[in-house]
DNA sequence: GTCGGAACTATTGTCAACAATTTCGTCGAT
DNA sequence: ATCGACGAAATTGTTGACAATAGTTCCGAC
């Protein structure tokens, strides 16, 4: 099994998942190229599987896909960014309204059982602990919440954030502010306040715009041409 | 040029735009199946480009694709209709008062003289106008929210709905409901008033979901195999 | 008559070679 | 030195044939 070249819908899904991984790695940087030979020499798969892959990224919104030119890592302009998390602030919302609304006692109790490791890890200054519970929060939610629709859409526009996101977590005093957004999205919900809970989950991503309003212009990375890791 | 097969990317275009228009004409009913070399043949493409253009469509969510099974007009059921109206509430809501904060006064100008020929057509019983305006209006907001990305999801969104916009559009006295509210979402735009504006366009896409509850189940249509016409 | 299975058909999936296009470097003229 | 034209290399796009799979029909045994 050394060079055996992955093949067909299942090398397909092989190869996008790779470069997305690299992707929210960062062994990928917006707007680098992506050739085809290349890719499917790293990562043992056909061109094909290479070629349909990034179709797929392309109508995720991961690549653009410029017609007898190739793909690119697409770039996401802070302005960008800002609009995605505006979405993410009207659907998120929607979630975290309907979740208060209609929500097991179990569910309720998970979510404040996150709420606890969440204090647990900015006490601790467990960066990494906090971040993942974040996403587990936000998903748990969305899940909660029943709006398969919504959830869909909040995957797709997350994806597209993992650069700002990752850059955003690292920022030094944001777990102390997020931490109390975090705990009154749960404590509405949990109390089966609708109306707060939607309010609390906006205002949560408003306070992630400003956040990223204050971030530096990223310069337009032209180069950088490197291969991924199979 | 008599059958001088379509080809190439733009022919990939030109195929989707084909099948999409079918779709929303009622030419393509939901769970019918798609079959390559029936569509390369009434369409003059390479089945290459037909498989492509179902490719983005299936990425649109508009036909459901199945490994080794071809493709099928995704069938959306109404509690995903509701769920999807639910997401456009959240969105337009947010579109809404974008628009009603950094609009242009000509723009305000143009949603003005909308509302007065929706009191028109509504008034002259004459749906197909109304319902055009309708699409406009929406479309209008949307860009003067200056919001893309939101306005993109809101495309997909509706794209995926054609079948009961159609359906609903038709309903008798849905007019009379629907005209109030769309002009109290431009009375509020055009005000400035952009809380006012998000509630009005949010209690608009309510009233459709009532609609929608209100929708008699429909059957699956497993048979129905017909060309599309090119 | 029904069930199981075997050939057959219809349909999708895969590939490797070829075609077309862009990109990059080189050379010559001004 | 700069600019433009030309050609070579790199890269994507396209095609048609073939492989693999799912669906269907038909036949025979019980």
């Amino acid at each position: 099994m050394a060079d055996n070249r992955v093949t067909g819908q299942e090398g397909r899904r092989l190869v996008s998942t790779a470069i997305r991984r690299a992707l929210s790695a960062g062994d990928l940087v917006p707007g680098q190229r992506l050739v085809e030979q290349e890719l499917s020499e790293s990562l043992h798969a056909t061109r094909n599987c290479v070629r349909e892959a990034l179709q797929d990224l392309a109508a995720e919104g991961l690549v653009e896909l410029v017609p007898r030119r190739g793909a690119r890592v697409r770039v996401v302009s802070v302005e960008e960014a800002i609009q995605i998390t505006e979405c993410r602030a009207a659907l998120e919302g929607l979630c975290a309204r309907r979740a208060a609304q209609h929500a097991s006692a179990e569910q309720r109790e998970g979510l404040r059982e996150i709420g606890a490791r969440m204090r647990e890890a900015v006490a601790d200054g467990d960066l990494n602990t906090y971040s993942a519970l974040n996403r587990e929060l936000h998903a748990l939610i969305a899940e909660m919440s029943g709006q398969k629709v919504a959830g869909g859409l909040l995957d797709r526009l997350k994806g597209q954030m993992v650069r700002y996101q990752f850059r955003l977590a690292l920022r030094p005093g944001r777990p102390a502010k997020s931490l109390p957004q975090h705990l009154a999205i749960i404590e509405a919900i949990v109390t089966g306040d609708g109306h707060a809970a939607e309010a609390a989950a906006r205002a949560h991503l408003d306070s992630v715009i400003e956040e990223l309003r204050a971030t530096p212009v990223t310069e337009p990375t032209r180069s950088a041409t490197h291969a991924v890791r199979a």
